[in-house]
DNA sequence: GTCCGTCTTCGTCACTATCG
DNA sequence: CGATAGTGACGAAGACGGAC
């Protein structure tokens, strides 16, 4: 691990580690602390605030939560827990854990014990996929040596010079924690967004239980996000690649969900993206010459109910409109018209069109299909990292409940 | 090296909820 | 009521590990 590298801050108690992120870049974390980090909620830093990540920090603590925790990068790299003595923190005795989830997956848990009766200063080396140490001065003199789970960051991070700080005000006994973020730009230029933090975590469980869906669950951190603002998030809170459809300039006709590639010499090939087919199979259509009176076109399909409907025979003298449709499951027609006047530039126009939009809705549909499955593992993620940290509090309990006992034994004896 | 089973990821479809 | 987003279900493709 890193040398613990003591530094006083505005509250005396600052002290800080360094290590390289993933990007190779110094990052340099700081946690200090009379009491614990108490962070009863996620914390998230939206990209308004240039950070690289988002920030999770929670805390499993007692919904006592204190005001006054520091959460202060510098250069965007600097992580400085501070809680201000006072209101209704921690209990000194206890046993704290923090969990942080990890933008590459992952979570760490940090287990914070207090040592009664005393004060206490949590310094950290919070190193990336090591084993890192937190140690609590207790007065001073004791030291708490606390291992952090392989893996674990403090995400606060941010670009080009630019800081963020988040500051916790006291507030009205505690009860609410006025928690801000000031962002530091290069020109010096402060820009200060609030955290809310809702006040309980069981609130929020239950908000968790009446949640049917990613979508409501994610709603509070989507809605900051867009705002760039930090806030709370419920503690169940919680990218990639597109495959863009590949235009070889010959207009496609959608047929249910298959693609007619239209050749200028009146011949319909099927084909679709990704060379195959569903349900349809076969498409031909021949036409017996430029000056032929009639088109032919004979429509193949397997599988579904795809029905569909053809002219068989068609005048060349008369706009030809052909419409196939393939009724799908949703009822939604897919048609296509097309002139075969000569050629098919009056209906390249409509099939285009009809192409277009069903790529974009496919593309949508592959985003919407690709963040499901994101939040999705945001979520379970969260769901673990809650069995995490209440097993954690559990333990943290039993032992606290062992101590009792063993307490009042002696004084019964 | 090959085969096979399992797992993961991704795209698509179908359906529902929500919104304007 | 239509458009859109969200999500479950399904299948395809690839990765991976184990058995031979």
């Amino acid at each position: 691990m890193d040398s613990l590298d003591d530094e006083s801050g505005g509250d005396g108690h600052d002290s800080e580690g360094e290590y390289e992120d993933a990007h190779g870049l110094p990052v340099r974390t700081h946690i200090a602390s009379p009491q614990l980090p108490v962070l009863m909620s996620w914390v998230h830093v939206g990209a308004e605030q240039q950070l690289a990540h988002k920030t999770l920090v929670r805390s499993a603590a007692s919904p006592n939560v204190s005001a006054g925790q520091v959460i202060r990068t510098t250069n965007g790299q600097t992580v400085v827990f501070t809680s201000m003595a006072g209101g209704h923190g921690l209990k000194q005795g206890t046993t704290q854990a923090i969990a942080v989830p990890q933008a590459g997956g992952g979570v760490s848990i940090v287990q914070l014990q207090i040592p009664a009766n005393q004060t206490n200063v949590v310094q950290s080396v919070i190193q990336p996929n090591q084993q890192s140490v937190i140690q609590a001065t207790g007065g001073a003199q004791t030291v708490q040596t606390v291992q952090l789970p392989k893996g674990n960051v403090i995400l606060l991070k941010g670009q080009g010079g630019q800081g963020s700080v988040i500051h916790s005000a006291d507030t009205d006994g505690g009860v609410h924690h006025g928690l801000q973020i000031i962002s530091k730009s290069d020109d010096g230029e402060e820009t200060i967004t609030p955290v809310i933090f809702e006040d309980e975590s069981r609130k929020r469980r239950e908000i968790l239980a009446r949640r049917p869906s990613y979508r409501k669950i994610l709603n509070d951190l989507s809605s900051t996000e867009a705002a760039g603002a930090v806030t709370a998030i419920p503690a169940e809170i919680k990218h990639e690649e597109d495959r863009e459809g590949g235009g070889d300039g010959t207009a496609t006709i959608q047929v249910g969900g298959q693609y007619l590639k239209v050749l200028p010499a009146s011949a319909i090939q099927l084909g679709s993206q990704d060379g195959t087919l569903q349900g349809i199979q076969t498409l031909t259509m021949t036409n017996a010459g430029a000056g032929a009176t009639g088109a032919i076109v004979q429509y193949a399909t397997q599988g579904q109910d795809g029905q569909f409907y053809v002219p068989v025979t068609v005048s060349a003298a008369d706009l030809q409109a052909y419409q196939i449709r393939t009724p799908s499951q949703t009822g939604i027609t897919q048609g296509v018209v097309m002139t075969s006047t000569g050629g098919l530039q009056g209906g390249q126009v409509v099939v285009e069109e009809a192409s277009k939009k069903r790529e974009l809705r496919l593309l949508k549909n592959r985003e919407a299909a690709k963040e499901c499955r994101r939040k999705k593992k945001e979520y379970i993620k969260c769901l673990e990292n809650r069995v995490a940290v209440l097993e954690n509090q559990n333990k943290a309990l039993i032992e606290e409940l062992k101590s009792l006992k063993e307490l009042y034994c002696q004084k019964a004896d």
